[in-house]
DNA sequence: TCTGGGGTCCTAGGACCC
DNA sequence: TCTGGGGTCCTAGGACCC
């Protein structure tokens, strides 16, 4: 009985923040105002690169990701902030508060964009009114600017809010699309980076309209599902829902940092390694999620990256954990090249209750039931003292093998040691 | 004295299993 | 003596986005 009538067209729309982090500085501090402002990624420090900045200093020439020396050189009069994260994700969560008096179907994309979908939220007015609603609230209650884009689907939406900045309003309808869309270089698409575009170039495709047209066998020999996928939506193609649920499902959770000069001291190369762990036990905690696999990037001197991965028996979430594993790595691949970059992600993350009720299935009787947390080395450590390295040792058990794989101790091997609580009493 | 930090998704090879 | 085909998991790298 589906499909009885034909579907209803959908009404898609992108709201994406202009000079997010610049125009949240200046409504902190409206002094900012009419400046031209930059946000750099270590603030003043040297290889600081540009985040973000006011359309002030885009007059000047400085751009996104530009090398802060460089914007300098084009504005000398430059005024330049350390990110705040804080202040961000505040006016980030105002807008999206905002958003959602419009429609339950919000799904951010990130900290300053999002797509909705109005579909059934006529009564509130057109599609045109309801952007226009939104950004008028947007600016008044937040003092931010924003450009929203109004279409069928999600990549026109995209594209749209793109076209008119700041505080533009553009609706691109599919009819518009030969028109609008394919006189475009294809780099201009969503999707299509630098090597896209090169490969494309290789085949012969400049613009949209020619991708648009492009042999799928070819593009897929090419590019891939990836080349299907960019001919579909430079034909106005595109299916994906607007999905509220989806911010809550990560992926992975990470920290790196460029070090402060090039280092090739294993020593300190572990304490900047322990302050990572420190971060993303943090973060891993705040979200109530587990590390199932962990990573380690290593950027040289020469910006060669690597990465390296161990998939855990048991997830882990303790800063000792993360940083014995990551050490670990760090030690077994690290060629003893200076040192520019250093990152640990956790992957394959588990939710917390989740990892615990899996741990039952290993349950060590009762024992387990009352402390699940028996899963790391640090929690082992906490329950059966500082000893345990040694001792495990003395038992021949290898703990590389098996930090934060509680589980292939076997009961008899953890009944040897004398509990915590009781050697105290 | 060039190029941050947070992510997602896709691909491809090898190990391993049936 | 010679060697299929499919599937999953793990790891590493690359492209892309904000």
């Amino acid at each position: 009985m589906k499909e009885m009538y034909p579907k209803k067209g959908r009404v898609i729309l992108h709201v994406d923040m202009n000079s997010f982090y610049a125009s949240v500085e200046m409504a902190y501090d409206p002094t900012l105002k009419g400046k031209p402002l930059a946000i750099a990624g270590n603030g003043e420090e040297r290889r600081g690169i540009i985040v973000t900045c006011s359309y002030e200093a885009r007059k000047f020439g400085v751009k996104t990701t530009m090398p802060l020396w460089e914007a300098k050189k084009l504005c000398p009069h430059l005024v330049v902030m350390k990110p705040n994260f804080e202040r961000y994700r505040a006016a980030s969560m105002g807008m999206f508060e905002i958003l959602r008096h419009y429609t339950d179907f919000v799904e951010p994309v990130s900290i300053d964009e999002g797509y909705m979908d109005i579909t059934d939220s006529y009564d509130l007015g057109s599609p045109l009114e309801i952007a226009q609603s939104i950004q008028k609230r947007i600016l008044e209650q937040l003092d931010l600017p924003c450009s929203i884009g109004i279409a069928p689907n999600k990549f026109l939406a995209k594209t749209a809010s793109d076209m008119k900045k700041p505080m533009g309003i553009t609706v691109l309808r599919k009819r518009d699309i030969p028109t609008v869309l394919w006189p475009l270089n294809t780099s201009e698409m969503h999707g299509v980076g630098k090597k896209t575009a090169e490969k494309l170039t290789t085949i012969g495709i400049q613009t949209i309209g020619e991708l648009a047209k492009g042999n799928e066998i070819q593009l897929k020999s090419f590019l891939g599902i990836n080349g299907i996928r960019i001919k579909e939506r430079a034909n106005g193609i595109d299916n994906r829902p607007v999905d509220p649920e989806s911010v809550s499902e990560f992926k992975s959770i990470g920290n790196s940092t460029t070090l402060p000069r090039d280092i090739s001291n294993q020593q300190e190369l572990f304490r900047v390694l322990e302050s990572l762990a420190e971060t993303v036990s943090v973060r891993l905690k705040r979200k109530n999620v587990l590390a199932s696999t962990l990573g380690i990037t290593i950027r040289f001197k020469d910006r060669k990256t690597i990465t390296r991965s161990k998939k855990l028996a048991n997830p882990i979430q303790q800063k000792e954990d993360v940083a014995s594993i990551a050490k670990q790595l760090f030690g077994k691949h690290w060629n003893g090249n200076a040192v520019r970059l250093l990152g640990i992600t956790g992957y394959d993350l588990v939710e917390q209750d989740l990892a615990y009720k899996q741990l039952d299935i290993f349950s060590f009787e009762q024992d387990a039931k009352k402390e699940p947390l028996l899963n790391t080395v640090s929690s082992l450590r906490e329950k059966y003292g500082k000893n345990i390295i040694e001792t495990a040792a003395a038992h021949k058990v290898d703990l590389d093998q098996n930090v934060g794989t509680a589980t292939s101790f076997n009961k008899d091997f953890l009944r040897s040691f004398p509990q915590k609580d009781k050697e105290e009493q």
